[in-house]
DNA sequence: GAGCCTTATCGAACCGGTTCGATTTAATCA
DNA sequence: TGATTAAATCGAACCGGTTCGATAAGGCTC
């Protein structure tokens, strides 16, 4: 592998200015760029990504870190991040969580390890310990999905109290009732929002929840479907789900499935957030999505804008919030 | 941050003898020894990992490099290299290329700027110019997914000519004749050895396949679509389509639906490889899966080898091919 | 042509570690 | 106790770049 010094030696003139004519040629004559042009041709020379990290104290990386990065929604943002990324000079590190603080903090350390320029970060914690950590850190960050009190970073998401109002009011204009809600945790952030979108609408229409209407479903597979299990299993049954995420929805699917109740016959089901394939899913799920690819361009134009403006660094955090998209299916019905 | 000479410092030594003690604490006497842990502590200590690659020509991370990260079966594949990888104290750097040679060769390239210890890589490319790229790169590699002849590396992957056999023995079990097939790209040894699988199946068979049944799907959403809707507009439809991955199986059926065709009833439909929610998808398709945890497994195990064995480095490369597994749904009928 | 201001180039220190040959210290043996 | 050898420690060079103050060269004015 060349170096820079081999550079310098055969164009005849001092590393230093090799340096300078590489980072920025306008201030170096001509004559000895045409020189150093050719002489970093003839000995096929490519600066280490590594000594430029080591000696200027940031790299052009910037870290993406998230709890699920095979969730198409992430994938998404992922894409766009790094498209717009790789466009100014940037590449992307991805790095999976899998949903754990502790793995995410030591992720975040390994990359802020590697110098990068910035990170997006779906935050998975929500202690003081944790914003104690974030708030440490002195890198640009540009924070997305869930929003964490606490952490003065630039946050990029969607409005999640209209989504979950948004399904609420269509399932109450088709005459729905007896509503049931299968949220997520208390501790996240779109969560709770989806589930007070879901209250207040339901209050502000005079309709009673049934406190066995609500159940837990954290998000996951296996938690959506025993919540499901709970709600399907009572005497007196709900007329239409909620699923506050894809997981638990599509999990209260297969259990209406398995007891043998037909959607939307026997129960309406409505879903916060897309799901891969969902065109083929039966009945076709009524949802409220994000706008992934915008919520990506977003995060990734504030990311870099903070990483290459000399004043980015400095700005406010501010949050960007995204109205979500209904899209009608026909896992509803009237009554 | 402090440094090593922060730490020599403060427990009066040379820096060299830091470092020592650090990378080898039993060639340091148990006084010193002693002194350096306190003064590591007392500063909180962290060796720079860019600064440790750059003076030791390789660090302790690996590169994972796929066309699509949010594929399951990739997921699957990575959470097991990285877990394995973490345990064996080595980080995974995840890059996606969007099925694109020629990011997927900036990437490779910019791992390798990063000195990382090896890779795992699904090799998306084919041509001499690819093949010279991935030959002239001096690390540990690991090729799975894709078998690409000429490349001579470490190879993990399915048997995909039995799995194309098994899906086409199912169906002319089942009494079908008129089979059809969506196939992948020919450039693709996954998708010519499904092909293959599902041609010798039929000719043992001595059933002769209609030349109109096989059809490109390019495993992709839109081509697959496509391809179905050609087969099934044909005035002599075929009584099975047999979807050579996942997207264009599930291509196939959208297809189906909108056409008004009921499966299995109409047509029947089974698939190669799994996707994630297809417990849910009505019908289940009938399939043939991967042992992704399998694969990862082994990947994992033998791209660590590699690099933590001495010898390993010059092992003579080794293919490992694992048996797929038949999963019968009910999307294919009895005719 | 002297004096002054740019512009171009250079040298040396630095980023934060590792490595290896040299030197000092301690232990072993005759 | 002095010679021999092993163990412990050190200094300096190195990995491959960047940066900045200093120097040299060129251009301009009067």
């Amino acid at each position: 592998m060349a170096t820079i010094r081999d550079v310098a030696k055969l164009a005849d003139v001092s590393v230093s200015t090799v340096s300078l004519a590489l980072s920025n040629p306008a201030r170096v004559s001509q004559k000895t760029l045409e020189k150093i042009r050719h002489a970093v041709a003839a000995v096929g020379f490519v600066a280490d990504p590594l000594a430029q990290s080591l000696a200027r104290g940031r790299s052009r990386m910037v870290g993406f870190v998230v709890g699920n990065v095979g969730n198409p929604f992430f994938g998404d943002i992922r894409r766009e991040l790094e498209n717009y990324a790789l466009d100014h000079g940037h590449f992307v590190l991805v790095t999976d969580s899998s949903g754990k603080t502790e793995r995410e903090k030591a992720m975040v350390e390994h990359l802020i390890g590697l110098k990068t320029a910035g990170l997006a970060l779906a935050p998975s914690g929500h202690d003081q310990d944790y914003l104690d950590f974030i708030g440490g850190l002195n890198v640009p960050i540009v924070c997305f999905d869930q929003k964490v009190a606490g952490i003065e970073r630039d946050f990029v998401g969607s409005d999640n109290h209209l989504a979950g109002a948004m399904l609420t009011e269509h399932l109450l204009q088709l005459g729905h009732r007896r509503i049931a809600i299968i949220t997520g945790p208390s501790h996240m952030h779109t969560a709770t929002e989806r589930y007070r979108g879901f209250m207040d609408t339901m209050a502000n229409a005079g309709v009673e929840v049934n406190p066995n209407f609500v159940v837990d479903g954290q998000f996951t597979r296996t938690s959506g479907y025993e919540a499901a299990m709970r709600l399907l299993v009572q005497p007196e049954r709900p007329t239409a789900i909620l699923g506050a995420n894809n997981a638990v929805a599509l999990s209260a699917l297969q259990a209406m499935q398995e007891l043998g109740f037909r959607c939307p016959d026997d129960i309406s089901l409505a879903m916060i957030d897309n799901v891969q394939w969902s065109s083929v899913i039966t009945p076709r799920i009524t949802m409220v999505v994000q706008d992934t690819l915008a919520l990506g361009g977003i995060i990734a134009r504030r990311l870099m804008h903070r990483i290459t403006n000399p004043q980015g660094a400095v700005e406010p955090p501010q949050d960007f919030v995204l109205t979500p998209k209904f899209v009608p299916g026909n896992s509803c019905r009237r009554i």
